[in-house]
DNA sequence: TCCTAAGCGAGACGGTACGTCTTGTCTTCCA
DNA sequence: TGGAAGACAAGACGTACCGTCTCGCTTAGGA
């Protein structure tokens, strides 16, 4: 079989050209890298890109899903206390290592992948989460997607804001502020759970 | 004077233009939309679009600042109790109304201006409020313009999910589960906020 | 009668628009000048322009038939002796005073237009000459329009060669050149003439 | 070498432009093509024509450089007898079978060009023609490029006249004429040649 | 050792949209 | 009320990308 081979350098191909959008990231924004560019960088020829990714976007995708798979060792090594729902601190330290790939992934229509595929997974997350946290048997006053959606998008709300606006705190603080904002609301909808 | 004349017909190619931008965003995402469909529908020239705006995204830019003004309005109108902090459900009710609009709004490159008209607008807001709320002469344990940034941020996020997902609860509901998940945050910030 | 004031209104403006391409051609080829740089030259409004032209090809055909109306005057003053066709030397001369124009003149479309006209002028003027050089009932070897094509032609190349390659020769010069090289043909045709 | 391939290609490319371009001359003045125009009828793409052309006159100029190689093969063969110093004849038949396209050429911008090649074209070879004809060691009354100016000119402008007046004399006619019309000056000016 | 099929670079190509530019018309104001 | 000012529609231009394609080179595995 020609497959060893085949797949060896296939998926070399590949990281080739997430490793080139991913440096071409810290430049300037997924928008305004072209196709082109990303050939030069990758030292790859232009049927070769077409033959791995369907165009600029699905390459773009796999990007993100290894950032997610970076994300996801965070909160595998932390240890999840009580409420200590999200990882918050490792994710902005995490972050702010590679805070200019963040930028060029936060600007144009990059934007749009980040936020579907990151919202999507953190919150699918916090779903799985809630449920265990929830008493057995009973109904919160919040339906669980709806928090979960909630606890999702404040912690990218808030991670946009911090890396666009310089990351005027420490991930220490921030993840010290944002438990004391969505902690209570969370708690309390927990609390008011209602049995059916 | 000239000007008179000149400035009732610019005005009226403005909104003709605005107007035709917002009527195809009912039907395709601001993406997909090209100045050509623009021109067709509105019916005017080349030049003259390239006469009043400087490319497509400066249009978006007047259309979204009119979407702001007509959600500026809903504010103003409803009374705001003590901690009824923003008009959820004025908001959801307007936007339900015009669902296809906000669809198109929220998919390819507009989403990112969309966040950033929108996360600005309604933070300065939050801001205003929170600072009223405020015991004089207090500093909260978060600072003001995180405090304002969460929640315009959880209300942008959940419109955003709320949509997408077909709008599943009623704009009451909505409103009664944002403040139910970020009333208690808030409060306990501005509770817990320390005499200088 | 408000006509005389309005006639001369038009005629003032019909000349500044004149002279404004004559200005401009100075400088830049016809083709290379837009009906805008002549409106600026002339300060005039746009629709102005069009009440008086059709558009930038006829006020080109003004301003030719200023010229021609100048040549026409050389024409007259010049003693015309035997075969001394044409006033060469007059003409050379005047074009040598204003060579930057006619350099205009003969690029771009305006070419087109000049030879046109110029043929059109000369060739005219050259059939009646010829016709009358004719001894009575007598047909020319080669027919006179045939003749007074070819000597237009001839003058014209040789001006347009002239200007081109900076007037290497003095006016008195080409004269004589022009008139070596012409006349023979001409006369041979002439006194070859077959009685009817 | 990958040379072989893309060289045919090209070439191909290029002649199915030019071919493109000689056929819709056949239907309106050159000035009244569109690049658009072009593209269509040669079926290629918009951003392959500015591969290969940088613009309309570019690719005119090809055009008119095939149109020169196939009026060389012309005097290529004719015997060129003592003064018999160009193929007139042959000349006019070859532009009677395609005077379609020599209107074409000869309207609008495309004149420019045809005067300006077709000139130099001739000039340059009548330069040559005209120097083996001068007795060794004797000065012309007239220089040599003087005199190639004036035989080119006389040519092109009887063209054009001809073609522009629905060809009203048999090419073998115009031959004659042309040599009664120009011969005589030549002659003239070689044999009055001043030993140096 | 040679052969063969796949992966690959190079880049030509058709196509689409862009933002610029110019033209000739049309409307509105002003003298 | 007639002429000036200039906004406008129309549409061509040259540029930039895209995604498809054709072509040989290279190279690794099986014969």
């Amino acid at each position: 079989m020609t497959n060893l081979k085949t797949d060896r350098r296939t998926q070399r191909t590949q990281r080739i050209l997430v490793q080139a959008l991913v440096s071409l990231m810290q430049e300037k924004s997924y928008t305004a890298i072209t196709v082109q560019d990303i050939l030069d960088r990758a030292d790859v020829g232009r049927s070769t890109f077409y033959a791995h990714f369907q165009d600029k976007e699905d390459l773009m995708t796999a990007v993100l899903a290894r950032m997610m798979d970076g994300l996801n060792q965070l909160g595998e090594q932390s240890a999840t206390g009580e409420l200590h729902l999200l990882p918050v601190r490792e994710l902005f330290e995490h972050v702010q290592e590679n805070h200019q790939l963040f930028k060029g992934v936060m600007r144009g229509q990059g934007l749009e992948l980040f936020l579907e595929k990151g919202q999507e997974y953190w919150s699918q997350k916090m779903a799985g989460d809630l449920s265990t946290l929830l008493p057995a048997g009973r109904q919160p006053a919040v339906p669980i997607p709806v928090m979960a959606q909630f606890v999702s998008g404040s912690l990218i709300t808030m991670l946009r804001w911090w890396v666009e606006n310089k990351m005027p705190y420490s991930p220490q603080e921030m993840d010290l502020m944002l438990h004391h904002l969505v902690l209570p609301g969370i708690r309390a909808c927990l609390e008011a759970a209602i049995s059916p």
